[in-house]
RNA sequence: GGGCCUGUAGCUCAGUUGGUUAGAGCACAGUCCUGAUAAGACUGGGGUCACUGGUUCGAGUCCAGUCAGGCCCA
């Protein structure tokens, strides 16, 4: 016996219920342990951080990382499925410093970068136990009692050990970096926190000459709303393609009196009305931008002599006709593109402010001045000497500090770098290995990334981070780098095994320099905490110190699954650093998941209020439902609009239907006592239960195959299509064999299908929907079988049997369905409800070789439409009219240009004679532009349409014709139906059993007590009658009235 | 400003190497079926396949451009 099963499901229950049996059985611990020995299939787990509650986003990507697993599992794999937390980082130090009301970094010294830290790793885990609960609610299987942390000693050792093979290989170095810069607060922001204070600015405008070397009274035509930068002056960049002019244009009188004359400007062609609006202007030649690279100027400024060639034209693509004059000044330690041409050029580098943001002391007419300030005197100052065409005011979105408020300067900062751009071929040439889904993220957004690959800006000047172990003498700045803490231990002369590896305590470690004797002292750098989750292959074993087998084992990655934002983030940085240190890549496949975004494809986030909270949806749905919903709304790629609703309809769509067929299985198997076990073969299989095993092994076959390839829509949604198909056609039509009493071979063969479908699929769901797959596989497996695996997770993934699937069989019945379709679409067209029989169905197909179906699938066909035969429809006798249609795949891929004229000379043809030569298989001669063509049957579809006294139903060549015309008996018959199913109604609303025996009570008008008389046999098997009377029923009979097709009905009956 | 992705019914999504009638589910209306069903079948309404141009005998599909949205970079 099974455990009965209601067909009202209580998805709540039945989850806690499974994770209650998972927990209590230890059932995770055992996939793993149960599969030692086998091969190894490796995941890492991009770490999150735990300072702030899980999402919806969360919930996506761990429900994919999770099926890939399982399903591996049950292939034989061992899976280790190791957690890990990622706790270092500036939003960690954001949440403290909210916590405790700073502002700025100086808060942060004063309080004791100490005390500071400590709270940081408090904070890390504040919500850890928000993560563990709904990791296990979702049943996303991840190790995380033994989860890596990347704060740990351990694990920044091994960041150390990767940092100190970097120097060692001249990886690592010190350059300048222009960054967003508070020179109140005297550090760079985030690009959040830029983000956060962008604020419409009034800036000067001003529009500078910059005298030509080799050709007096011609000057190039440069704008800027930073005057202050002007000092900082290298070289003027101009676009190659771009189309610039020289002007000529009179020069109007100047302050020094040097009034009167011409001058000649250079500037963009397309900016010139722009800049001169209205003004007549001679146009005195025209040029390309290239024609202007390396032409010399004289600089604005000679207040730093600069230390290499410098102020000449350089060509750049960053420039733009959008406003000003389509050449850009170039102030290296102001702009970042400004920054990456100095690099390429090698232009000098003129750092002319302060840290504090005022001008240093060789800009002697505004030294010590905040360079804002400075602006309006340097405005004058150009003016006074000529070199200022105009002067504007400018309002533009411009950055400001979000603690200050201070105008962020773009600020040029020593900081640390990784040489990753050296190894842009290997990085490129090894991504292509990789299997990325979807597959554009390969060459689209992360190959891209890889070719423009810039040296890894690896400093942070923060506190709570792994710390850049290098240190540096305060004398002869010679610096070295350190690997380990017994590399620390020797240089500082005293054991320092267990000292803590953040800030400040690594900080206090000096040691004399080996070169001059001077103090070598750590630099305040942090790292990139990137760079620590892009350890996580090595850092989590503690390699190379320990663990060096497991490292081994378990590098590098079969399969990681993050969302999109990490194609620069954690995808990056495991691949850069496995290329830099190991010449290998870190993982194999990888599902690259697209954003959640609200119902209305809005983003979702607090300020918003649109966040959907995964307990909401869980608590409604449950957690199958939210993840079948996940994993077949929307390929994993695509952004996906979120809302709890659509989650709804996956319940009542998919887990309902298949719990139906699920209820049902096990009501009826009850009843007859079947049991699984000692099944022999031998059973009478019809053709819908090969059918459906076909079917069923082609979706094993198909998911089978998707699951390989990591295609996620391929595993999921063809389940979907067959419980539908189950459920809808197998079962509907299967019901009767599993009610009649007797318990022949073919009973016996419909609940070993159906039987097998079930089975097959809790293991196929397994992965997908591991709570409703494992309840079904306990009890129609566990129960009858005490040897069978523990859980449906610990069994063996389903095999095809490649000799049960039947394409033919497959595609016919797809055509029956069709057909079928089309009869029902007849009699609804005709009047005619399903419960009268009719005498007669006829079908016209499209082609020849499918007529083999309508006769293979007769007595489905005529079950389902309830007529007493079938057949097809006859080309002589029955068609009234025929029309050919040429087929443009066919015609037009063979005939090409052509097939317009050929369409229209067999559309012209008389339909009557050509059909029956295309019906018997010959080819037809048709004459068009001159040219006579054989056409093929395949070549043109034959349709027919029917006589009258058919009521049709078609589609394409397809057409359902049915007999209308209603003969005594038929009509008769068609009663006893109706009368019957009055009797089942009864029996429902009395309460009885399925199997429970009447006796049947009924007084009938006279028309209906002859239709019941010719059909009493099965009027009284359908209802399971063991006793019919034409009386009026006892008393305590339950009774009813009824009247249809103009009769009237008594029926009273009695459970016998 | 650049790169990548997306745009098909009210909503969520399919749509084969280009083939002439663009589909499914949900939602809405009607009819039917039902001793598993919270379901199902049939019918109907609902589409400028974002837009413009091109290639082709033929474009939702290929090419170019434009627009809108998203993400990343600047």
């Amino acid at each position: 016996m099974f455990k009965p099963v209601s067909p009202k499901l209580d998805v709540t229950a039945l989850e806690e219920g499974v994770l209650k049996f998972w927990k209590s059985q230890k059932i995770f611990e055992k996939t793993i342990s149960e599969r030692k020995g086998g091969p190894e299939y490796i995941f890492f787990e991009g770490p999150p951080t735990a300072n702030g509650k899980p999402g919806v986003h969360h919930v996506l990507a761990r429900v994919f990382k999770d099926m890939f697993p399982r399903y591996k599992i049950m292939r034989g794999f061992h899976v280790s499925r190791r957690g890990g937390w990622d706790t270092h980082g500036l939003p960690v130090e954001i949440e403290v410093e909210k916590q405790l009301g700073f502002t700025s970094k100086s808060q942060i010294e004063e309080y004791g970068i100490d005390r500071f830290n400590e709270l940081c790793r408090k904070s890390v885990f504040a919500y850890i136990q928000e993560w563990e609960k709904l990791t296990d609610r979702i049943a996303f299987w991840v190790d995380l009692g033994d989860a890596y942390v990347t704060y740990t000693n351990d694990y920044i050792e091994s960041v150390w050990w990767i940092l100190k093979n970097f120097w060692d290989k001249g990886l690592l170095y010190q350059g300048y970096k222009v960054v967003p810069y508070c020179p109140r607060c005297g550090t760079p922001l985030s690009d959040h926190e830029v983000a956060l204070g962008y604020e419409d600015a009034t800036d000067p405008s001003v529009f500078v000459r910059m005298p030509l070397v080799d050709k007096p009274g011609t000057s190039l035509l440069v704008w800027t709303t930073t005057p202050w930068t002007l000092p900082g002056n290298v070289a003027v960049a101009a676009h190659s393609e771009v189309e610039y002019v020289t002007v000529e244009r009179a020069l109007p009188d100047t302050p020094t009196g040097a009034g009167g004359g011409t001058e000649r400007l250079i500037l963009a062609k397309l900016l010139l009305e722009k800049v001169f609006p209205g003004e007549e202007l001679k146009v005195v030649d025209s040029f390309k931008g290239k024609k202007l690279k390396g032409k010399r100027y004289q600089p604005l400024f000679t207040f730093m002599p600069p230390d290499k060639p410098a102020h000449y034209v350089v060509l750049g693509d960053f420039v733009t006709t959008e406003d000003g004059t389509g050449l850009v000044h170039m102030a290296p330690a102001f702009g970042a593109e400004d920054m990456a041409a100095a690099m390429e050029f090698d232009l000098p580098v003129l750092m002319t402010v302060a840290p504090d943001g005022a001008f240093l002391p060789e800009i002697t007419p505004w030294r010590g001045m905040w360079v804002k300030d400075a602006d309006p005197l340097i405005i004058q100052d150009l003016q006074a000497r000529g070199l200022l065409l105009k002067s504007e005011l400018y309002t533009h979105t411009y950055p400001f500090c979000w603690r200050c408020h201070t105008p962020l300067l773009y600020y040029a900062r020593g900081t640390w770098y990784i040489r990753t751009s050296q190894f842009k071929d290997r990085l490129v040439a090894l991504n292509q290995t990789i299997n990325w889904v979807p597959e554009h993220i390969k060459d689209g957004r992360f190959g891209n990334w890889l070719e423009n690959n810039v040296d890894w800006a690896l400093g942070r000047e923060r506190y709570w981070g792994t710390p850049l172990p290098v240190w540096e003498c305060a004398d002869c700045k010679h610096q070295d780098a350190v690997g380990s803490r017994g590399e620390l231990s020797e240089k500082a002369g005293r054991d320092l095994s267990d000292l803590e590896l953040h800030r400040p305590h690594v900080d206090n470690v000096t040691w004399a320099c080996e070169k001059c004797g001077g103090k070598m002292a750590r630099v305040p750098d942090l790292i990139d905490c990137w760079f620590d989750s892009g350890s996580m292959p090595v850092a989590q074993w503690h390699y190379p110190f320990e663990n060096e087998d497991k490292f081994k084992e378990q590098f590098p990655a079969d399969f990681i699954c993050e969302a999109v934002d990490q194609t620069r983030g954690w995808f990056y940085s495991l691949h850069a650093i496995s290329t830099l240190l190991f010449d290998k890549t870190a993982y194999r496949n990888v599902i690259c998941l697209g954003h959640i975004q609200d119902s209305e494809g809005r983003k979702m986030s607090k300020s918003l209020g649109n966040i959907v909270e995964p307990w909401d949806v869980l608590r409604a749905h449950g957690a199958d439902a939210l993840r079948w919903y996940l994993y077949t709304a929307t390929p994993p790629g695509n952004e996906r609009r979120f809302s709890g609703d659509l989650v709804g309809e996956v319940v009542r769509n998919f887990t309902l239907t298949l719990w139906n067929v699920y209820s049902f299985f096990v009501t009826y198997a009850n009843l007859d006592q079947w049991q699984p076990v000692g099944q022999i073969g031998n059973l009478s299989y019809n053709s819908l239960d090969r059918w459906l095993l076909s079917s069923l092994n082609t979706l094993v076959r198909d998911v089978t195959k998707a699951y390989e390839t990591y295609d996620v829509p391929g595993a999921t949604r063809p389940v979907e299509a067959f419980v539908e198909a189950l459920s809808t056609w197998y079962l509907r039509r299967s019901r009767r064999r599993f009610w009649k009493s007797e318990s022949d071979s073919d009973k016996q063969a419909a609940y070993s299908t159906l039987y097998t479908a079930l089975v097959t699929l809790s293991k196929l769901l397994a992965p997908t929907m591991p709570f409703l797959a494992d309840e079904m596989y306990q009890n129609l497996v566990r129960a009858a079988d005490g040897r069978a695996p523990e859980s449906v997770h610990l069994a063996k993934w389903p095999q095809v049997d490649e000799a049960l699937i039947d394409e033919t069989l497959n595609r016919e019945m797809t055509l029956v369905m069709r057909l079928v379709s089309l009869g029902h679409s007849a009699r609804q067209k005709a009047n005619r409800k399903v419960r009268q029989p009719l005498a007669e169905a006829a079908f016209a197909l499209g082609r020849a070789e499918e007529r083999h179906a309508v006769e293979t699938y007769a007595d489905l066909i005529t079950d389902e439409l309830n007529v007493k035969k079938v057949r097809l429809l006859d080309a002589s006798g029955d068609a009234a009219t025929f029309t050919l249609k040429p087929l443009p795949k066919q015609l037009g891929q063979k005939y090409g240009s052509k097939f317009p004229a050929l369409q229209k000379a067999i559309l012209a043809l008389d339909a009557a004679a050509s059909a029956p030569v295309l019906l018997s298989g010959q080819p037809l001669k048709v004459t068009a532009n001159g040219e006579t063509f054989d056409i093929l049957p395949e070549e043109v579809e034959v349709r027919a349409d029917a006589k009258s006294g058919f009521a049709v139903a078609a589609d394409g060549a397809y057409l359902a014709a049915l007999v209308t015309e209603l003969t005594p008996d038929l009509v008769r018959e068609g009663l006893a139906r109706e009368f019957v199913r009055r009797v089942q109604d009864l029996r429902k609303t009395a309460g009885l059993d399925v199997a429970d025996r009447i006796k049947l009570y009924v007084t009938a008008t006279p028309g209906l007590k002859a239709a019941i008389e010719a059909n009493r046999e099965y009027v009284t098997a359908e209802t399971l009658t063991v006793e019919f009377k034409f009386a009026a029923p006892p008393p305590g009979a339950v009774k009813a009235e009824d009247e249809f097709d103009g009769e009237k009905v008594t029926v009273g009956l009695v459970k016998a």
